[in-house]
DNA sequence: AAATGCATTGTTATAATATAACACTAAATG
DNA sequence: CATTTAGTGTTATATTATAACAATGCATTT
């Protein structure tokens, strides 16, 4: 992901970003022998509507509008199928999920969340990992789930009077 | 906090973290010309009765046993006043709480936490922070606040069938 | 001490998030 | 085409958290 088109620049062309989500899920279920569902698709649609991390309940009136049946463990399949393939995160300070931007290789969950607009935008964690390896490994401590979240304020709404 | 202090060495008398715990509370609230009421007292040994996170309602039975209202108002009132004071850390992914070791200089929520035994034990995060900041700020990214938790396997778990 | 103001707690109700359990249907496999 | 398995529908309920307002207690001034 390079700079120019991070989630916190809105001049990028989100098609994109959701064409690239789906090519990528289509792909990796493919690839894996699993069903990318009408439900399963369209709930990594909805989830990347934006860049915002979305709750389970906001997904059921557009679930229920496309024809589908609307109850919440409906959504938390596919929400679970997902997540377990890579394709979303779960924000858990959030309550919320949203769109992988590197879904093609495993990597631990680490956002930037802006308090103000709400965007989430994914971290590289490379130099992160290597610290939290060895911190961890001096405890005798054997990472399997790392997940990261920031919050704070994104370049836009800096000094903004919310702010 | 050394290493053979560390959370997940059950040797540690754990005696001393509770009391410690309780003269720091007592410290920070009498220099800030803040209340720690009976309730909160006995919420932040509750907290501290182990090193594994606990939920909200968990609190709600031994609350009722000393005494008090228990509702759970009640105890997330206590919680978020502890909070606030920095005297217990909120680990979203378990919905839970835990006792802070070291709650006399903000710092970012960071944590270990065992798949098994359930133990946490606080990361310092000095250089993690460093690298953070980094990140951030090359996406002009303000960070205010920070939780970093890692899921896995203590050294005490490892090995063990469940593991 | 009485009166005032503010923090704390009590109480009821309900919101928001997530899962259990079981029935039914569709798809893949032999 | 029969069988098995994965996926979905459906109802109910568990779990976590907060809103709203009443009552009480504590601290300060009069």
């Amino acid at each position: 992901m390079s700079e120019l088109s991070n989630a916190f620049n809105s001049d990028h062309n989100h098609d994109y970003c959701i064409s690239d989500a789906l090519q990528n899920a289509k792909a990796l279920c493919k690839s894996k022998a699993l069903r990318l569902t009408p439900i399963r698709e369209l709930v990594l649609r909805l989830v990347w509507q934006s860049h915002k991390p979305l709750g389970a309940y906001e997904l059921l009136p557009p679930l229920a509008d496309a024809g589908f049946n609307s109850a919440p463990p409906t959504v938390y399949r596919a929400l679970d199928f997902l997540q377990e393939l890579g394709l979303i995160h779960r924000i858990a300070s959030m309550n919320a999920f949203i769109g992988c931007t590197h879904p093609n290789h495993p990597h631990p969950s680490a956002f930037m969340i802006c308090r103000v607009c709400h965007t989430a935008a994914e971290l590289n964690t490379d130099s992160i990992n290597r610290a939290f390896k060895e911190t961890a490994s001096s405890f005798g401590f054997s990472i399997e789930e790392e997940s990261v979240e920031l919050v704070g304020l994104c370049h836009n709404c800096q000094g903004a009077d919310d702010a």
